[in-house]
DNA sequence: CGGTCAAATATACAAACGTATAATTCAATG
DNA sequence: CATTGAATTATACGTTTGTATATTTGACCG
């Protein structure tokens, strides 16, 4: 009997990887890490497993790639269309879209889950962790600064870090929450009440500005 | 050569089922789900791995029963101390209680996600989780109700829903980034940033009441 | 259109896993 | 103080894991 050995076509390795990543990050997400082996993600990807040590140096390796390739996807999702005349206007965009799928997703929280394990231990994926959580942090600081100006309100930088901190939280909160529970929320239930937590933390309307 | 078989004492069986879970949670906490093998835990307990399936029925019944432990410690620390003459004051003991140690914690947030993807496959674990959640949530909202309701406020059930979700959020996200970020914050500032928050979303002051 | 080489597959291997079983030892009982 | 039985240790077993190696194959090039 002649070899049953499988038929396949040849792709770049960019590709090939990407593939994997994928696969990785799905298996990751619904079956969980303790499932999320070289075969699983092989088998999930179409690929044989030895793919995996083709493309990349280990498995740990390529789960670095994927956990990049997530945060880079989530940080892009909260910029999504942060735009508006007025800064008030720009930050209850980036509130909403914080609190949109995909970024609040069951799959995201599974994913986040995770990852900090490997992020407390790992050095390389501390790094990439740390960078995209004060990038966020950052952005939401500055939003906030420029809305209190726009309004003459004045705060010294130790209140401004506070009211960072608290909107940061119920953005994260209501994130958690979206994610844990998705069907505890109607259709844009969490964004609008992100809004308005947001707008009565810092004591001024929020509306979009956008919508009619 | 004699059996260099090692000495040991007997012990009650609750008392070695204490010492077994107290060792899982440690080392699901600090070195993470992967690592938390019976041998591991076996040796953190100072035990030979035999008494795991000894005194539970498999590895997972063990894991179950660490699970359970943990959440009613975080019930009850948050449910500490919630005392005081006005419903103000029981909501700002409530708010300062969960955002405090044990419950903020780094131990605390890599367990909750050692445990969520078992959560999310084991209707044993999901029961347990939903059912300290939600036991959560309602004694916020009921707190939220009295509060508002001795200040002379009216609000609708659904008005009351979303303030409730505003606040839990509130908490759960500060809980977060107190976990996850611990020297970020002065001692006392995340429960001073939460109850400020809770206040500003309710509309209320929201001094302690007992401190001078 | 045959030659070439990386891309793929297939197989093998040592280590570690959860579980099962056999062999001991402590402590209570009469 | 001998007996007994459960608590405990020690060892073994089959499976799965990540990794290493050998073999095959598809596509590009002259």
């Amino acid at each position: 009997m002649p070899s049953q050995r499988r038929k396949f076509t040849r792709e770049e390795p960019e590709s090939r990887r990407a593939d994997l990543i994928a696969a990785t990050l799905d298996l990751m997400a619904d079956a969980g890490p303790a499932e999320t082996t070289v075969r699983a993600i092989a088998e999930e990807a179409g690929l044989s497993q030895g793919m995996i040590r083709h493309h990349f140096s280990s498995k740990e390796d390529l789960i670095n790639a994927a956990y990049q390739a997530h945060m880079a996807g989530q940080l892009e999702g909260s910029e999504r269309s942060v735009a508006g005349d007025t800064a008030r206007a720009r930050l209850a965009r980036f509130v909403t879209a914080s609190l949109t799928s995909p970024v609040v997703d069951p799959r995201a929280l599974s994913l986040w889950a995770a990852f900090i394990h490997m992020v407390r231990r790992d050095p390389a994926m501390r790094a990439t962790h740390e960078e995209n959580y004060l990038a966020y942090r950052d952005r939401l600081e500055a939003l906030v600064a420029a809305t209190l100006a726009e309004s003459g309100r004045t705060a010294t930088s130790e209140e401004l870090r506070r009211l960072a901190i608290a909107c940061n939280a119920v953005i994260d909160g209501l994130w958690l929450e979206g994610g844990a529970l998705p069907d505890a929320f109607a259709a844009g239930e969490i964004e609008a009440i992100g809004r308005a937590s947001v707008a009565a933390l810092l004591g001024l309307p929020l509306d979009d500005g956008t919508e009619e």
